[in-house]
DNA sequence: CTGAAAGCGCTTACAG
DNA sequence: CTGAAAGCGCTTACAG
């Protein structure tokens, strides 16, 4: 391994002038800094990254901490392109990410304690919020940079990025609404996730609000597999006073439920409307596309990283909570065209 | 932050005998170690990673090279699955997971050697290969822990993880012969893919044992993107000649298919059969079922870790090729009860 | 514009 | 079983 002194002896100048040189300081002569550059190039010099962190106490490294493997298996196409939009951004800084996972909730703080204590990484994100988070408890305590995909009502006040999924689940019952609908049901999501409960309210905001009756055995709040959108069915048609639509946490569930409903003998969307949330690229490949509430979320992990590089440099943020636009796609699983509007 | 010579000062003791009772050096005294480590808990001390990585030469740490955008879009699931088995088997170890991505091919070897000769990983996965990859020229002149998920013909030797690509495509082509099938068309991925060569080849043989025709304009060999699949079915259905069944690279694509079949008012499997790979969760929620080889796609991730573990560790391999055992799962997308067998 | 020196926080022969 | 010393590869005041 080629280090700096190797360098500095064969051009014949300090290891302080072609750390210099490596750093671009300006006080070097372009006549030196060009015969270092060269020497450089000539042995193949790489600094190392360790032995810099250590002096500047720097890593031009991010940290990603994966959710538990419940939560993940359900995030799936959600969890690749967030990620995409994350490494794509901190690339692009000069950023590398580092991603670890916790095996149980025991050991979840100490994983965290050994990267942020440890120096490992810069700055932290985090992919979801559950309530009373233990981790944005620690990294506030410890003063650690990091921002939230998500939102808490424990720490309103810390760096996230988000949809406004209240909104967006007001707007997909309220499409439902407009199409004639009057018995709206909803699948949801783990019911400990912030967002499950925020697209819950948006729901029941919008029942609320068009004066339609909300009954709980319309409401399921189930794990997080496209298998329980199966279920789910059989339960739901059984019913006296069945739901005529549903608003699906996830298009993964609504896969699930779709495929439910063509095994139980019934038809989206004539026998039931679906409009989901996430908007993945199968929504639309779907035997009947399924309407999606498309939350961005590429920009959501794209934007993410942007708000924590500026905060690991110190710079100020605009706003501390940034809502990334949602936008319903409206496609089959959505309209009953002999529907009449009441 | 508490350093190894706060907790020796307090401890009384010199900052070696810390440094050997955190790395659990046998000839430190019960007693010394106990006292020690109590007063590391009491001061809240974290070993710095990046001093520890600068003296051992050695950082815990594993790195995956992303594959660039457009063949990353395309992986999705199964790259999802995919890091969820390295990331595992990594912690479990003691490992953390450094992702970076390359933005063009210019910069992809930069990349690498920026990881490699900076020593910012120990070793590091390859998710995928292409024809004569530099990347795998770069790690193996650099004589670099590296292992390949994939195959190489080009370095037959390299550690590598695989599925029996071409064995599996001729057990797929096999199964829709055994239903009787004589005109089969293949769907193809990205041809510069190993994986893609592989399972035409697969493909080919099985045709070729049986003395099927294979004709050229069966074969379509697309993008990545599921709406490939769709845009070939216009292709294929107005083919004087058409194939009667599909083995498709990917499902996604065969989503995609499936759709298309769909809107040209086709049916599957009654007028189209489909084989397809990867056998991601969605597949069997598909408006058809869709028939799948489910190539172990978690287990892929997870094995490649241990062999790269292994040979960082410098322990020695069994096999330095090892294969994961992949499975056809058969659903309705390929059965056709009314087809007599010829 | 450049160099000598000290130091980042740790490990590890060497000596006792 | 324990400590003093040197060193990992870099940066950065300080001095000139």
């Amino acid at each position: 391994m080629v280090t700096i002194k190797d360098v500095a002896r064969v051009a014949g100048v300090s290891p302080s002038t072609v750390s210099r040189v490596v750093s671009g300081n300006p006080r070097i002569s372009t006549e030196t800094s060009r015969k270092v550059k060269e020497i450089m190039e000539q042995l193949g010099y790489h600094p190392n990254v360790m032995a810099k962190s250590l002096v500047s106490k720097t890593t031009q490294t991010l940290g990603i901490l994966l959710p538990r493997p419940a939560e993940e298996l359900f995030l799936n196409f959600f969890f690749g392109e967030l990620i995409r939009g994350i490494v794509t951004q901190a690339t692009r800084a000069g950023y590398d990410m580092l991603m670890t996972t916790v095996t149980s909730d025991h050991d979840e703080l100490e994983t965290i304690s050994r990267l942020v204590r440890g120096s490992r990484v810069d700055g932290l994100i985090l992919l979801s919020s559950r309530k009373n988070d233990p981790v944005i408890a620690f990294l506030q305590a410890h003063n650690f940079p990091f921002v939230l995909i998500g939102r808490s009502d424990e720490f309103p006040d810390i760096i996230s990025i988000d949809n406004n999924n209240v909104q967006a689940a007001y707007e997909a019952t309220n499409h439902l609404i407009a199409q004639g609908h009057e018995r709206i049901g909803f699948v949801s999501g783990p019911p400990n996730l912030v967002v499950s409960q925020d697209r819950l309210a948006g729901y029941h905001q919008a029942l609320k609000e068009a004066k339609l009756p909300s009954k709980q055995e319309w409401i399921l709040e189930g794990d997080v597999l496209q298998e329980s959108g199966f279920r789910a069915m059989s339960f739901f048609m059984s019913l006296p006073d069945r739901p005529s639509a549903l608003v699906v946490y996830d298009d993964l569930i609504a896969f699930g439920v779709l495929r439910g409903l063509t095994e139980l003998g019934y038809s989206v969307p004539s026998d039931m409307c679906l409009v989901s949330f996430n908007n993945i690229p199968l929504s639309e490949l779907a035997s009947t596309p399924i309407s999606s509430i498309d939350i961005g979320t590429y920009q959501l992990g794209y934007t993410a990283t942007q708000s924590l590089l500026r905060a690991v440099h110190g710079e100020p943020l605009s706003q501390n909570q940034i809502v990334i636009p949602h936008r319903l796609i409206v496609r089959e699983s959505s309209i009953q065209p002999n529907l009449k509007r009441t």
